[in-house]
RNA sequence: GGCCCCGUGGUGUAGUGGUCUAACAUGCCACCCUGUCAAGGUGGAGAUCGGCGGUUCGAAUCCGCUCGGGGUCGCCA
């Protein structure tokens, strides 16, 4: 080893030893004589002093530049009082080299490593390796690791069995794109990437492991957002002979030691909230409601019923609900604010956004309520508890639009008016989902999470008579409106799993074609199973308090799904398409030709 | 695929029709400087304003197209 010692774990205890220490040049103060580098590795920082009284090893002090790559031997000596640093864990030793060397030189790098800066996310992640060492960066990644470490510790001592599954699997077309990889000893025959280890963890249970676990990475080839990317990883685990309480109660208590340990703020409410799916909707208009505020939705149409308003009339009349949020205190909002809530409840589908507001004094101010009669408000007023000073926000129109609608407006409520504690960790459950949803361009059923998910056995019969009411097994787990995971207690048999996919509209023959191996498992002795997987990345977000998921990633790839630092995805040498039984289409290869040029 | 925002020395910004021969901060280079820790001081180099085309007597600035980045809707069982 070149080094004996961490720059960043000096401590005034240590004074008087001799240490070897390794890093690079953080930062650097010349006055002249006497010279101060302040050396960083991967434990923290430390200050080296440079006199003048050893030409030769002050001479590589003044060569050396940010960022180059020193090796030094010298005594730790307690700074005196006026000169101790109370900002740096380090700051009341300093290290006299007697021996510097220069390791490797460093051009400028293209940004700062030495501060904060908010740099274009494009350079840094060219040059991620050097984004990753500024401090703040690098603590997020090693934040991961700690969360991970505990993850598989906490599991480990609960028995489950660590396993990888293959990633190179069969491509099926539900759901998300598959990335495909070619095979080249069977042309034309493509491997896919796994968009979850969803049928190989059931596979296990049936092989009788009873108790797995795994950091899954999964790939989704659809289009990103500030927190989806295309691979992520998830925490992927399944147990067998268990119920839905067996499976949130374990993550439940997996998260709240996260939670205590590496998050900065506090759990909301524990043991999690339960909703229900439907209650859900109703009160938030979301399935991943954002809990640390209230502005929850209520349905007024009740008190509507019978208004000669025509705009809530016709849509009563034709089977719509109207919705409202109750801002307490609001009833200031000027015309420009509640115009751009209008404008967000309107990218939900709403046609526009009702406001009665009460102002202190008790007076009504409204554009409709010339349209209402005075029981009509006081119904609205009594529904929504609103009271003086208080302002309501209406959406009238189908359930589904109304719901949505009025979730973009309180969305947008909570972060204008300050709701969102980046401090509050409101876990919840949402449990309840239906089973399947109706898809009318297609004319059939659809898994409304996926299609292995089991359902209340009391409503069997259902799936002949009434297969939207049935409810299933499903389990998410949210956490300030994000969505962090999601499982449910699996159908294990095989009768009940053809049945699910017939009503999804798949012939005996599709069944067999694209999921054979399961359904053949079902039929040998497969036992009661359920799991969850969880986004790690999400995870991470939430602990570090980030809204980007690059941040928590050591290597992203931008919003477009490219890694500029490798230059991936690049065209690939003709041979290999032709090994591969591939040929590019011509608006590709004008594509690959262009990019040429360039 | 649609929509919104951004693109000016290495980095971050200012400049929204002529006063821009492009400003500021920081970084970089040189010199001075022995207690700083975002060290300080003096001087210097560095951008034809993402690209192409158009409008105009005149374009960083207005228009069109395009490339790149960020966000979002669709999509994401």
């Amino acid at each position: 080893m070149l080094k004996d010692t961490y720059c960043g774990d000096l401590r005034a205890s240590d004074a008087g030893r001799t240490v070897r220490l390794a890093g690079w040049v953080h930062r650097r103060r010349d006055h002249g004589g006497l010279i101060f580098i302040d050396l960083r590795d991967s434990h923290g920082i430390v200050q080296l002093v440079f006199t003048p009284d050893r030409p030769e090893v002050h001479a590589v002090a003044d060569r050396a530049r940010v960022e180059w790559v020193l090796a030094v031997e010298g005594e730790v000596r307690l700074r005196a009082p006026n000169t101790v640093n109370p900002r740096l864990p380090t700051g009341e030793v300093e290290v006299v080299p007697i021996r510097c060397e220069v390791l490797n030189e460093s051009l400028t790098p293209p940004f700062y490593i030495n501060e904060p800066a908010d740099v274009d996310e494009r350079v840094r992640l060219t040059y991620r390796y050097l984004d990753l060492r500024r401090p703040e960066v690098a603590r997020v990644i090693r934040l991961r690791h700690e969360v991970v470490r505990f993850i598989r510790e906490f599991l480990y001592a609960r028995g489950f069995t660590e396993i990888e599954t293959p990633t190179l699997i069969k491509s099926t077309p539900e759901g998300a794109r598959d990335f495909l990889v070619p095979f080249r000893h069977r042309p034309g025959y493509f491997f896919a990437l796994p968009q979850s280890p969803q049928i190989l963890k059931e596979l296990l249970m049936v092989a009788g492991f009873e108790r797995y676990f795994q950091l899954a990475r999964c790939y989704r080839d659809e289009d990103f957002r500030a927190n989806r990317v295309a691979e992520h990883t998830q925490l992927d685990l399944e147990m067998s002979f268990v119920d839905e309480s067996d499976v949130m109660g374990l993550i439940e208590e997996l998260y709240t030691e996260i939670a205590r340990r590496f998050g900065n703020g506090r759990i909301l409410q524990s043991p999690f909230p339960r909703l229900d799916y439907f209650d859900c909707m109703e009160r938030y208009g979301i399935d991943r409601p954002d809990l640390r505020y209230g502005l929850e939705q209520v349905d007024i149409t009740e008190p509507l019923r019978g208004t000669t308003f025509n705009v809530f009339a016709s849509v009563i009349a034709a089977g719509g609900v109207v919705k409202a949020i109750r801002v307490p205190g609001k009833a200031d909002f000027t015309r420009r604010e509640l115009d751009s809530l209008t404008e967000i409840a309107k990218g939900g589908g709403a046609k526009g956004l009702a406001t009665i507001a009460w102002l202190p004094g008790g007076e009504v101010r409204s554009p409709i309520a010339k349209f209402l009669t005075p029981a009509e408000i006081d119904g609205i007023r009594m529904r929504t508890e609103a009271c003086e000073g208080d302002i309501v926000l209406i959406v009238a129109d189908e359930r589904e639009v109304a719901a949505r609608s009025l979730h973009l407006v309180r969305d947008e409520l909570g972060d204008r008016l300050g709701l969102k504690d980046p401090s509050v960790l409101a876990f919840a459950w949402v449990t309840g989902f239906p089973l399947l949803e109706w898809r009318p361009e297609e004319g059939r059923w659809d898994a409304m999470h996926n299609p292995f998910s089991g359902f209340r056995p009391e409503d069997e019969p259902l799936l002949d008579t009434d297969p939207g009411r049935v409810v299933s097994r499903q389990y998410d787990l949210v956490m300030n409106g994000q969505e962090l995971g999601g499982g449910s207690i699996r159908i294990n048999k095989r009768a009940q799993q053809e049945k699910v996919f017939s009503l999804m509209g798949y012939s005996k023959e599709e069944m067999e074609a694209r999921f054979g191996a399961l359904l053949r498992a079902l039929e040998y002795g497969a036992p009661p199973m359920g799991g969850i997987g969880a986004g790690i990345d999400r995870l991470i977000m939430a602990l570090v308090g980030t809204d980007n998921i690059r941040d928590v990633i050591a290597f992203p790839k931008t919003s477009n799904g490219t890694d500029p630092m490798l230059g991936a995805p690049s065209p690939v040498d003709p041979e290999q398409l032709r090994e591969l039984g591939l040929m590019l289409t011509p608006e590709a290869e004008r594509n690959v030709r262009e990019a040429a040029e360039l």
